[in-house]
DNA sequence: AACCTTGCTATGGAATTCATAGCATCGACG
DNA sequence: CGTCGATGCTATGAATTCCATAGCAAGGTT
């Protein structure tokens, strides 16, 4: 890994902002590629590695540091059946969920 | 605009999708950088252009290239008093808000 | 005219992501 | 034991995206 930005973190910093706001962190965590796609592919249950790979299509060098930082974020955990989300994560996916039915209604806007 | 994948569009296929699935498209839209961010900036009201790039610290070209996106979204507007949310970006905001409380309790737990 | 602010573009270099190939480990099977 | 398949994950070079800075064109003010 040759450079790479940090892990966001409530309290550090995150790109574009002084203050370490925590939802400044978590905006910065989750607007990296890949990260709430991931969040959303493990609604239905844990994903092995290349399960999820396959599921995002992203490659595994991406996909791989964006599961460390959930982890670190304690969003995500590897357990026997793969990757899933943890109990904060899953309270994180019921936010997102009402961004489904916004984009249904998109789609009938468009 | 040199190169650019294009704006994420429901029933157009999003990265790593085959399927046009609006809420696809809509993780693609709002997973690029600064894109979340820029939502969240303009909770408060309008913001010109230039305010809106020192709030997110970002840089202009690609800002501008969010910014266009979002208004193809139908998210963002802009109006005489800066750029600003559009209704449907009001709602969507709405279902950003518990983020902010995801990230509160983040904090603590960190 | 001489400013100021506006939205936005241009350019070159840095950071990130992609696509592909491959490694190491484990369990199952023969 | 040997081979196979699946696992998580790393390595490499190329493509894409983003950043920092400078600057343009249009409009308003003085």
């Amino acid at each position: 890994m040759p450079s790479a930005a940090s892990t966001p973190r409530p309290g550090r910093p995150a790109r574009g902002s002084r203050t370490g706001r925590p939802v400044m962190a978590l905006l910065d965590l989750l607007g990296r590629r890949w990260a709430l796609r991931v969040v959303w592919e493990l609604r239905t249950g844990p994903l092995v590695f290349r399960a999820l790979q396959a599921a995002c299509g992203s490659s595994p060098s991406v996909l791989n540091t964006r599961l460390a930082e959930l982890r670190e974020a304690g969003v995500v955990e590897l357990a026997d059946d793969g990757y899933r989300l943890s109990d904060e994560g899953h309270r994180l996916l019921e936010t997102l969920h009402p961004l489904a039915s916004w984009a249904e209604r998109w789609a009938k806007r468009s």
